[in-house]
DNA sequence: TATTGTTATACTCTATAACTATA
DNA sequence: TATAGTTATAGAGTATAACAATA
């Protein structure tokens, strides 16, 4: 794969956390920097900042079973609280109904999840993991939790579980 | 505007940070918590959930300039550091030079950027404010400063300030 | 050969609105 | 009336590829 001749081409040059590093097409001399500005007293800034990288990571490592994070989460979600309603995954999610439906109309369409009538309110949906659904969620994970390896390594491990324990708190 | 109102509603309810709370269509009846599992290790998904709460609050109160997070970052750049090339922008804020073209394209069509030839390599595009950019960034700015202070509301100022430390050291 | 900027395409995500069927 | 889910549309963002002009 591309991403391994990267990353050992990379790690020739001695710097292990440069993989993830974002500086795509070197410029073949250094400029002088470019001021932030405002954009340093932007939390919302830094965030995307981040995330944009992360999310680029997650998408290579997981490239395989070619899962994006948005149907990650809502296979982790399914996959941990099965029998729960399309509004209720959404909202946790924070992802538009709209949005979901069409999701989960491409995950069915894999054959990883089922959508039974719901036993109580018949307007809802309940969602559950087929048995391959349930052996890809465990590829899945396992790819996930090999990427998370890697977002440790570019932030550092300390930072790394700073980061989660203040973002988690956030009301 | 409806931001107000909303706010305003909320706020009787003696819940003052909770006017960015992620909890749209309140359910009749709450619910069994739902397990985020394997979530809950992946900086990626509080990353991103905190994010898109941010990155919504933006919108709403930049609303009435009609700026979006990507055109308020490069419009800063340009302000902070006049002349530089699209390449230099594109590369410092991880955007797409194809996409960054577009994005300059809609600005100029605004007037609210000039691009002129560079002196010395005739192939990049120096960037420039205009007055009138100039005078539209002024007050962008300042509803910028507004959003940054509801932010500053929903995560705490002490929390908001330890994630900038710890997003602006990442690598 | 490589870089700068442009145009074009495909796909994902976000935000709406309109619709049905249930409650 | 309100909610659950579906379909459709428009716009933003991301990832490519191909191209002309210049280095």
């Amino acid at each position: 794969m591309g991403q391994q001749s990267r990353r050992s081409a990379e790690a020739e040059s001695s710097e292990s956390r440069a993989s993830l590093k974002v500086r795509a097409r070197l410029p073949h001399r250094e400029r002088k920097p470019i001021n932030l500005d405002a954009l340093n007293g932007h939390v919302g800034y830094f965030l995307r900042r981040l995330q944009v990288v992360v999310f680029r990571e997650f998408l290579r490592t997981l490239a395989e079973m070619n899962v994006r994070p948005a149907q990650y989460s809502v296979l982790v979600l399914i996959g941990a609280n099965p029998g729960r309603s399309q509004a209720e995954i959404g909202e946790v999610l924070n992802i538009e109904r709209a949005r979901l439906a069409r999701l989960l109309h491409e995950l069915q369409r894999r054959d990883w999840i089922q959508r039974l009538a719901s036993t109580g309110d018949l307007r809802s949906h309940s969602l559950f993991l087929t048995n391959e659904g349930t052996r890809a969620l465990a590829r899945i994970k396992m790819l996930a939790a090999r990427h998370e390896m890697q977002v440790s390594e570019l932030l550092g491990a300390k930072r790394r579980k700073l980061l989660i324990e203040l973002l988690q708190a956030v009301p």
